[in-house]
DNA sequence: CCTTCAAATCTGTTGGACAGGTTATCGCGC
DNA sequence: GCGCGATAACCTGTCCAACAGATTTGAAGG
């Protein structure tokens, strides 16, 4: 059987048709009905599809008018995402430059000891689920977070959410499930993160900044060849 | 009717299903039926809220096994986190600073002759609004949206959309409505805003996000003095 | 105790149905 | 001809009943 459930494809398909007939902000999609039709598939997936566009922002259903375009995908990094739109969306990792690095410095700065440990156990999380064979995206999140929670800030706890999820999306994107991870990449993966703990844990201002920065420039190259 | 979609409120119940019932990753949700008899609702409306959680990160559907807890709702979703949960303080200022500068500095850079007058636009808004006698937040706050637009990377839009509530409150607590701005902290607050202004129009980064540093340090002085 | 196999359970998907809101059309009165 | 209101067509929101296919469970049998 597919692997990938029909309302996943419904939802790229209306992705698909915004893009490919070039539906403006305000545009009417084609009715459950006739997008059920088109796709062969029930009105229920047609609608599970929706549901999802409109919780990421991209469609708005009004009762008895239909379902209209309230963002272009391509302008919303949530949109599921062909690769051929990653250099775009690899704009987040520019805020994430800003924001980790600054974060960083000031988790070095002002960390409590419970929050170190925080972190410390972050890192170990990560650790295994590296040496294991398994993604390790909710880890690497994991650790990021918690480093930005020892700020003490929570605002900053809250810009990262609300950038992670894409994020994430372009994580997934961009690494091929069926191969497993490179040793070497593993290797230098967990040292790129331990060089940011360590610098926090010494409480350096200047070099956490620097390692977070350098761990994400490294990343976003490990994506992006 | 009621505003809310069912798998809106669906979608909710399952979230406070996941915390009160403290599941752990791993931990499996009841049945689809089951959660249908709960919500008093038919097994379309849950099923259109796991789909969402699903995309959410949140749950894992396995087919004739079940869904289950992939990553607890409160570590991530800030969208269904009550205020109330992460104090609201000061410290989005914090955040402003290293964010709003840097798109400051970047929109100088690489704005777009459109994008400039988009900015220029907000800026006419905004001093309309302040020589007027009504609180000017709204337009205080879409400069500076327009500004994080005219880096041309929208994860700068989404990071500030997801932080300005909380300014917003900060800003709406420290202003007394009832008395009228004196005539000199106008001037002050047009000045400082036309001085970023001037220097993205000037394509000058680093005044650009000097600029943007001074007017975010002033007005947090003004509101905690 | 372990294996095997069938029943119970669960998700994935379909079709049909109805309530209630929105839009467009048609015909009537002026 | 032109405005205007009724009405039909269309649309989303929701429910119900059903079946296919995957997984788990538990009991029978060695």
């Amino acid at each position: 059987m597919n692997q990938l459930r029909l309302s996943d494809q419904a939802y790229a398909g209306i992705v698909e048709i915004i893009k490919s007939e070039d539906l403006e902000v305000g545009a009417r999609l084609p009715s459950e009905a006739r997008l059920a039709e088109t796709f062969g598939v029930s009105r229920a997936i047609v609608r599970e599809a929706l549901v999802r566009l409109a919780s990421d922002g991209i469609t708005e259903a009004r009762r008895g008018a239909g379902s209209f375009v309230k963002s272009r995908p391509s302008e919303r990094l949530a949109a599921f995402m062909p690769m051929s739109e990653l250099p775009t969306t690899l704009g987040s990792y520019e805020v994430r430059f800003v924001l980790e690095a600054e974060a960083a410095r000031l988790a070095a700065t002002r960390r409590t000891a419970q929050e170190m440990a925080h972190v410390e156990e972050g890192m170990a999380l990560l650790r295994e689920a590296l040496l294991s064979s398994e993604p390790a995206h909710a880890e690497d999140m994991e650790l990021h977070r918690r480093i930005a929670a020892a700020t003490g800030n929570p605002a900053f706890l809250q810009a990262f959410d609300a950038l992670w999820p894409d994020v994430e999306k372009i994580m997934r994107a961009g690494v091929d499930i069926s191969r497993s991870r490179p040793p070497e990449v593993v290797e230098t993966m967990l040292r790129e993160h331990e060089v940011i703990v360590a610098a926090i844990r010494a409480q350096d201002p200047d070099g956490a900044a620097l390692a977070m920065r350098w761990h994400l420039w490294e990343g976003r190259r490990r994506l992006m060849p």
